[in-house]
RNA sequence: GUGGAUGUAGCUCAGUUGGUUAGAGCGCUAGUUUGUGGCACUAGAGGCCGUGGGUUCGAGUCCCAUCUUCCACC
């Protein structure tokens, strides 16, 4: 059968095993490792497709089936020809399921083997889940990549707890490899198991039995220590098919990216770039800046010599503090385009040095640029 | 000049019949942010309560004087 994605390994590097990779989707191939934006609903905030074309050459986003489901509606996006028709990207989209929504949803929903009651945060109508209604949605959505439906248990949670809903997670893939059925679209399955390495060797056995074109690791990064979190990624990231993309779910920071790659990831999303873009935040070759701190002032540059962004070639830090302390939208928008294209290149530069075989020199370069101390970052 | 009002945090203002370390909103300062319920959240700094006197065990609060600003009237 003809498969929507498929992956192709160029080469490991010899010095760390990490992979350098290509992803062949519908609307295009996807160089690996890739960071992959999050425009949660059908827009990267505050910013256009063509900017993430052009100024930041996203390769792949992320949008969420939850939200889209709750506003404007699948159908609707459906009607529109799909989400790469209704917001004009032409690029790959992944769709994330839900299951994340689930978690944050706190009590506002209950989860039972058919699925997941849960209350809209917009104006608390009751909605149903289950892994059938949400292929059909994301079918309708239309994204290249979609993630099944899983539970992402919080942290810390019991072992009993974990074991049951890394169970049921296993239970909803097999359904939702049965509901799915466009041959356009890859559903990727999603390792849990909390932070119990027999919980994490069970749900990948289970679900790579289920051959999908590719796997996610879900449930890390949820508030945990970093050395567990090292620690469950190390784990589980060996237990993916080597064949197949490997996406590590929800990450994020430069140091976090860097060690998901070095792990064996091949693909990377999150909120983090355009979320701390929106509260002042920069992220640089030379660390964290908050923009928005006095300090910058009077500081007539640009918020990293070594970047040439759109941002970086024509605006200052006192320009950028300045419109994000009066709540200027062209702020945030700065700042997005500054983290975005930060990220971006940094897995740029992390693909160049698999192909060279110098990750881990690079790693060990990037940090003490960056200023992870021993302590700080490991 | 006369009458009335006003003066409390950087700004706009609350402060009950006089009673513990004088509050709020905004602003300011800093921290947080990792499959977006976030233009959010958390914390912090900052007041001889216009000034001087008086009454009282005790005054931002009452009395007198004085100054500031505003309004009205001659």
């Amino acid at each position: 059968m003809e498969e929507a994605v498929k992956y192709e390994l160029l080469h490991e590097c010899k010095q760390t095993g990490a992979r350098r990779g290509r992803i062949y989707t519908p609307h295009g191939i996807i160089e690996t490792p890739v960071f992959m934006p999050v425009g949660t609903q059908a827009t990267v905030k505050s910013l256009t497709p063509e900017e993430l074309k052009e100024e930041i050459g996203a390769q792949i986003i992320l949008a969420n089936t939850y939200h889209l489901y709750l506003r404007p509606g699948q159908k609707i996006v459906k009607e529109a020809g799909g989400l790469h028709k209704f917001m004009n990207w032409d690029r790959p989209i992944l769709t994330d399921s839900g299951g994340f929504q689930v978690f944050s949803l706190g009590d506002l929903r209950t989860i039972t083997e058919e699925g997941v009651e849960f209350k809209s945060h917009l104006d608390g109508s009751k909605h149903f889940f289950s892994p059938e209604s949400v292929m059909q949605t994301e079918e309708d959505l239309g994204a290249d990549i979609i993630m099944a439906f899983d539970e992402c248990v919080e942290y810390p949670s019991t072992y009993e707890y974990t074991k049951q809903s890394m169970d049921r997670t296993t239970r909803w893939a097999k359904r939702c490899k049965q509901a799915h059925k466009t041959k356009n679209q890859a559903l990727f399955g999603i390792i849990q198991g909390g932070f119990y390495e027999d919980l994490r060797e069970k749900s990948a056995k289970d679900l790579v039995e289920l051959d999908l074109p590719g796997y996610a690791i879900g449930g890390i990064s949820v508030g945990e220590p970093k050395e567990e979190f090292l620690k469950m990624l190390y784990y589980t990231a060996p237990l993916m098919p080597k064949e197949k993309p490997r996406y590590l779910m929800g990450v994020g920071t430069p140091d976090y990216l860097i060690e998901a790659v070095l792990a064996g990831i091949d693909m990377c999303d999150c909120v983090l770039p355009t979320r701390i873009a929106r509260n002042g935040t920069a992220l640089t070759w030379h660390g964290k800046i908050v923009v928005r701190n006095a300090t910058y002032e009077r500081d007539f540059t640009k918020l990293d010599e070594d970047c040439d962004c759109y941002t970086c070639k024509n605006y200052t830090k006192a320009y950028i503090r300045h419109l994000i302390k009066t709540n200027e939208i062209l702020g945030v928008r700065l700042l997005s385009i500054h983290n975005l294209y930060f990220l971006t290149k940094l897995m740029e530069r992390v693909r160049i040095e698999i192909e060279q075989d110098h990750l881990l020199d690079f790693k060990t370069q990037f940090y003490e640029e960056y200023g992870y101390t021993q302590k700080k970052g490991k």
